[in-house]
DNA sequence: AACAAATAGTACCGTACGGTACGGTTCGGC
DNA sequence: GCCGAACCGTACCGTACGGTACTATTTGTT
């Protein structure tokens, strides 16, 4: 059952921080039991004690950064048409800052270079704590703004992978990969805009019932 | 000038396949200089002389793999607008099934775990010996389609952009993390056409010569 | 046949790191 | 004030791995 979160203490909540410090400046090469210990002003034997060994301290450090992802849980019915449309790029904003910001891309990269391990807990803590967390507040905005005929009402998953891949195209990737988000925000805001327009095209309020918006 | 690449031996090509096996199987973890020398059945010293050292082994891999991406150079003129879309579609199966493959994930998964490296040349080198390839060969088919009228003639990168984003969306992030790529090549197809809708939805052929396509 | 170059196989070295043990110190409970 | 738990700091251990050295064997050349 995993109880929704044992959570940590304090004193480990600032042992983790400081470990994601680590890798965020390092990677995962930097992020020796040694090297935490010593940034964190604690002893090895803690953190044996407190996470088990090496894997459980990248899960906890995992858990606690995705921990963080609060999404903002407003209320998405009554909104005018730009109204939601603004959400929409609010949205798109958001994401795109949280991509390209350097936690994400540590812990991305810290996860994915596990991926290779069977089961991969790491990459399904990602998956599952932050991935999941943002599409689901993303499709109850979408579901809102279906139910109030701005925009066509289909399966909220596919409307918002479609959302997603107009955002961020192939930009993650070439973050990931070390290309330097060249993006400022005004950028960000920009693009945020334009995706906006395309997903808006492409799920044009007037649809009846079709189920594919561009057959 | 590199030279557009020294290549390797025979030997040599036949030792790379042996350690890309081995990372397409265990990951960067599973690639000791002594694995690959017991796999390849080559002495760790030839390793050291042809590569260097372990950093230029993984290059080695890297650029080895990436030089068989061959994107087939064909005459993308005077195509009817159905054929282009065909090429559109291949396009994009061709994209996905790619992406989904053991050893792109592995690759990716191995640039991207060393990429909190500063200079992170492996991936500099997936960028521009894989997907610089691709979104080359990609452009000129849109270019050959907007030269023709099939499509809005846009800024082909924002238009391969965008098209790659309707095709991939968050499924290579997810398949990176570990999500196992659950698409049949059917799936593949019907996503490979839907995301060619959606795209030439966007870049309509009447368009006469805004560069906003959805503004 | 003689020789040189390249290579396989193995043994070896140094080090870095995961994990453990231990002494000294702080801190809360009684 | 006393005790025990938790904890810091450090020292320590075993191992795995990157990299080197050496020998035996093959291969190609003259």
């Amino acid at each position: 059952m995993t109880a929704t979160g044992p959570e940590f203490t304090p004193r480990q909540n600032e042992v983790l921080a400081s470990a994601l410090r680590l890798v965020v400046e390092g990677g995962e090469k930097a992020l020796t039991t040694a090297a935490v210990a010593r940034a964190a002003n604690c002893s090895k034997e803690s953190l044996y004690r407190w996470f088990g060994d090496r894997d459980g301290l990248l899960a906890a450090i995992v858990a606690h950064q995705a921990s963080k992802v609060r999404v903002p849980h407003e209320n998405d019915y009554q909104l005018s048409a730009s109204a939601f449309r603004e959400r929409l790029v609010t949205f798109a904003e958001d994401l795109l800052t949280v991509l390209a910001g350097d936690t994400s891309l540590a812990l991305n990269r810290l996860a994915i270079g596990q991926a290779s391990r069977e089961g991969s807990p790491l990459g399904r803590l990602l998956l599952e704590r932050g991935r999941l967390r943002i599409a689901t507040r993303a499709r109850v905005l979408l579901e809102a703004g279906a139910a109030q005929g701005h925009i066509a009402a289909v399966d909220a998953t596919e409307a918002y992978r479609t959302l997603y891949g107009l955002i961020v195209r192939d930009a993650h990737g070439r973050w990931l990969l070390g290309q330097e988000p060249e993006g400022t925000e005004a950028d960000f805001a920009a693009r945020a805009n334009l995706s906006v327009d395309q997903f808006l095209t492409l799920f044009p309020p007037d649809a009846q019932d079709t189920g594919h918006p561009a057959g």
